[in-house]
RNA sequence: GGAAGUUUAGCUCAGUUGGGAGAGCGUCUGCCUUACAAGCAGAGGGUCAUAGGUUCGAGUCCUAUAACUUCCACCA
């Protein structure tokens, strides 16, 4: 045997990794004679590094994969990673500044250039991250959104969508980024509350006898108003309705139009309408046939239209001149502080501007209604359940999707417009020539798509898709997806759209979702705090399985969890607590013969552990079937450190430590099966520690990986499965009764016990746990010695006290024992006595209740009498 | 404005169909007992947010209230 004393991680965790992977353990076949299980891994963003949401959102999937494969699945865990559109080339750009370096300057083929290299870069990182926590994924099977075969499905699924009606190019207001200079989709725009004013600002009429006020919150804006608004009911401002207005710094006029999304209460009643600049004035303006300017550049600076002075001025300074303008001249009225939420880009945080652009969308209507109906019949799971809440409210209220994007990392979309006539071919490939002139040279649309687009298809083009493959006939629809919370939107909905779509079935069966982790303060992990814990620097200190405990205990679906150094440092302690109990066993392995478990009779002990081991596995693996991960892990914690450990190792010492060979080869063979059955378990949780030890164990070479998960084998043990209870309630109370009397460990007692129970052959160990010099059955009345008593179900426990324990003590502890008793006789009297309780519950319950009632009565009696003696003594 | 979640030991959290309140960490006491001091044996600590209700019985189900958190909407 070559364990070390303590667990170290280190030396072998990177070894084992590499043979798992050398030995092609974790790629999955398509085998009709095997069960399929398929999980997609959510591709991490190959923008960085792995965080702590990684971590757990692995370990969760890899815990339930490698479960699966036990269970001889044909268990597929498709890794991947996500070009991240956005995210991406904000990084690139930022990063290129650094060298001085803008997009322009190098241009599209040399920026392609570096986002190449920068993907190689980040998604060698990201992998080597996933494999340092132990994920046992396919690795032949890893995908990038933007290798050939996934962008091809992509084009193909554009194209299909196109020629269906469902994707169009039009000009809507959407959400534009000004810093990353491209247009967002509803979802990537997050709302930050802001303090601000309400700038009042009166409009007069263009005959100057009157003038309307309007309270605005962007007053830059004005250059592209092109009416003002009132609620028609209104009265103070009905004789104006249809009046044409001055507006202030321009010589523009505009009409007063009536509208009811104008409310009287707020503000002053009445709203500048900017169509080009606001979604709601965009609605207004069409209901008017409102012209619509467009007042600011791609830049988020103002235009030409503005007029010389104000042409070029950052709107954030335009603002302050424009405010600046008006009150000079007279047309401020009042500044009013106002608190309201702001769209910001979700990527760079700037403030997004609402412009009217020309862009392509997603008719989303038809795509979401049998997404929903999938949810609404139960076809798709999500777990915990009150997420489909949220789902359905998304859905049920979603707007088209705006999909293109100006940037350069991306798929860009298969649009070409002809050369020479400007017509617009949707196609997979570079159309030859032009249905309308004939022309033959065309332009591809410069724009990239949503990088959510290509991710919504994850499910099946990894697998292969558009090809029909044995995979996708095998895999598809994909057993569970597991990820977190604040991604259903983006990810989880646009999956099941375009599943339903495109492979007309459901991506998965199960949604899996999970919480995200936060601090030891419970704030969310971010860059700008400075929180972050890096999983690397974790599973260096702690080791990958310590890591991986951590995250997956004490956490229920759905949930949030913070990361506490303490909790992995609790979990590093119990794993050492495995790798000792481990190194026990081989320790008294080693040299003998074992014979087969099967072959021998078993002990009380062995019997006992039997049946608490069937239902350690049959809640654990059925915690784990119900995604109940957190229970799962909490379960075989237990099992482990107390029923085993604690107890059935404590056990058999007796037994390793006697004179009899035979014994001792039969309890060794039996602690080994246990054991393995253990690792077993652990296996999916602690994958490095259990397969290290596994391997180290008499006759196991190959993996544990492919081991078959324990069942639960039913056994009679009911009366051994007593004894061992009996002794376990003698141990409890006599090292009670050593801690309260102060009787240190090393002193050996003597103890007598009145009982029915027949003690022989659990006597040895009892001898053993209790340090005890003899432990005998005898007739109460026998007894002369004085003795400290103690009562339990079953028996009265009597242990000489000598010069032990002192008797004014003892009172105490006895007088203290009594009232707990003397309390547990009340409440179950007072049950008893409720002749409702007695009519009404169940049977089974009210007999408890009468069998403990008889106990208790008895043992006050014992009690008493003890209280008397030692009174009469002293 | 709408929705969801949370509220249980000093701290962080479990508690799956309603039947005597749990874990880890921390605290206190005693132990280097030949697998493990990353350990062993114990102890203390909770009117399960508040108020009602259903029930023989509620941390668990229902209603209201409060505090906190999150998501969605976005009236300029």
């Amino acid at each position: 045997m070559d364990m070390a004393k303590t667990y170290e991680p280190k030396s072998f965790e990177d070894r084992l990794y590499s043979e798992w992977e050398a030995r092609g353990y974790f790629r999955a076949e398509v085998d009709t004679t095997k069960r399929p299980f398929c999980v997609m891994m959510p591709p991490p963003n190959i923008t960085g590094q792995l965080h702590m949401g990684h971590a757990l959102n692995n370990t969760l999937q890899d815990i339930l994969v490698r479960f699966k494969r036990m269970q001889g699945y044909s268990a597929e865990w498709v890794p991947g990673t996500d070009h991240a559109s956005i995210a991406t080339e904000v990084k690139i750009v930022e990063q290129m500044k650094e060298e001085g370096l803008t997009k322009d300057m190098i241009g599209r083929d040399g920026f392609m250039v570096r986002a190449w290299e920068w993907k190689e870069k980040y998604n060698t990182r990201i992998v080597n991250q996933l494999k340092k926590l132990g994920s046992s994924c396919d690795w032949s099977r890893l995908a990038f959104t933007m290798d050939n075969h996934l962008s091809a499905a992509v084009s193909k699924v554009f194209v299909n969508l196109y020629n269906k009606g469902l994707i169009y190019r039009g000009s809507r207001i959407i959400n534009w980024c000004p810093t990353c200079k491209t247009a967002l989709s509803d979802a990537e725009v997050e709302y930050i509350e802001h303090d601000s004013n309400l700038w009042h600002i009166a409009y007069p009429t263009v005959d100057g006898e009157d003038r309307l006020i309007v309270a605005t919150t962007r007053p830059e804006t004005l250059f592209g108003d092109t009416a003002v608004a009132v609620n028609p009911n209104d009265e103070r401002y009905s004789h104006l309705i249809g009046k044409m207005l001055k507006l202030p710094l321009t010589d523009r006029e505009i009409p007063i139009v009536a509208d009811d999304y104008v409310e009287c209460e707020f503000g002053s009643g009445a709203v500048k309408i900017t169509p080009a600049h606001d979604p709601n004035d965009f609605e207004v303006g069409l209901r008017h046939n409102l012209p619509i300017l467009r007042v600011m550049n791609d830049d988020g600076t103002l235009n030409e239209l503005c007029g010389e002075r104000y042409n070029t001025l950052d709107r954030d300074v335009a603002r302050k001149i424009v405010v600046d303008d008006l009150k000079e001249q007279g047309y401020l009225v009042k500044i009013e502080p106002y608190t309201h939420n702001t769209g910001c880009c979700y990527r760079c945080h700037s403030i997004v501007e609402p412009i009217v652009s020309k862009q392509w969308f997603v008719s989303m209507k038809p795509l979401a209604e049998p997404a929903i109906e999938a949810v609404k019949s139960g076809e798709i799971r999500f777990v915990p359940e009150r997420f489909s809440k949220t789902y359905f409210n998304w859905m049920e209220n979603i707007k088209d999707w705006c999909i293109s994007r100006q940037l350069w990392w991306g798929h860009r979309i298969p649009a070409y417009y002809c050369d020479k006539c400007g017509e617009l071919v949707v196609s997979e490939t570079t159309p030859d020539i032009c249905p309308k002139c004939a022309h033959t040279t065309f332009s591809q649309d410069e724009d990239v798509l949503d990088t959510w687009f290509s991710s919504a298809l994850w499910p099946f083009s990894t697998l292969g898709y558009p090809d029909k493959t044995a995979e996708l006939d095998y895999w598809y629809p994909t057993t569970v997806l597991v990820t977190a919370y604040d991604i259903i939107f983006f990810w989880v909905a646009r999956m099941i759209f375009s599943g339903i779509e495109h492979m007309g079935q459901i991506p998965f069966g199960d949604v899996l979702i999970h919480g995200i982790v936060r601090d030891e303060q419970g704030r969310k992990m971010s860059k700008s705090l400075g929180n972050g814990v890096d999983p690397l620097k974790v599973i260096e200190e702690y080791g990958a399985d310590s890591l991986r405990f951590s995250l997956a205990s004490g956490i229920a679906p759905g949930s949030d969890t913070r990361y506490i150094e303490s909790r992995v440092e609790s979990c590093r302690n119990f794993i050492n607590k495995v790798w000792n109990a481990s190194r026990f066993v081989l320790m008294n392995c080693e040299g003998k013969t074992l014979p087969k478990v099967g072959t021998f009779e078993l002990a009380p002990e062995d019997k006992w552990i039997t049946c608490r081991l069937n239902d350690a596995i049959a809640e654990i693996t059925s915690n784990l079937e119900k995604y109940e991960i957190g229970m799962a892990a909490g379960r075989i914690y237990d099992f482990v450190w107390t029923e085993f450990c604690d107890w059935y190792i404590e056990m058999s010492k007796s037994a390793l430590y006697s004179d009899d060979e035979d014994l001792k080869c039969r309890k060794a063979s039996y602690l080994e099966y246990i054991l393995t059955q253990i690792l077993k378990l652990l296996h999916p949780f602690i994958p490095f520690v259990t397969e290290e030890i596994y391997l180290n164990l008499p006759n196991h070479t190959d993996t544990i990986m492919n081991e078959e998960w324990p069942s639960v084998n039913a056994g009679e043990f009911g009366a051994e499965h007593d004894r061992v209870e009996f002794l376990r309630d003698v141990v409890r109370a006599t090292r009670n009764v050593r801690a309260e009397m102060n009787v240190a460990p090393s002193k050996k007692l003597r103890v007598y016990l009145v009982t029915d129970v027949d003690i022989s052959t659990i006597k040895p160990i009892m001898l053993k746990l209790i340090n005890a010099e003899t432990v005998e059955v005898v007739d109460k009345a026998t007894i002369s010695d004085k003795c400290t008593t103690v009562v339990i179900l079953g028996a009265e426990i009597m242990i000489p006290m000598g010069d032990l324990v002192e008797f004014d003590k003892e009172l105490i502890r006895l007088e203290g024992e009594l009232a707990n008793v003397d309390k547990e006789i009340k409440r179950c009297e007072g049950m008893l006595q409720n002749e409702r309780f007695v009519s009404k519950a169940p049977e089974a319950v009210v007999n408890a209740e009468r069998e403990k009632l008889a106990k208790y009565r008895e043992t006050q009696s014992v009690l008493i009498g003890k209280i008397n003696e030692i009174k009469a003594i002293m």
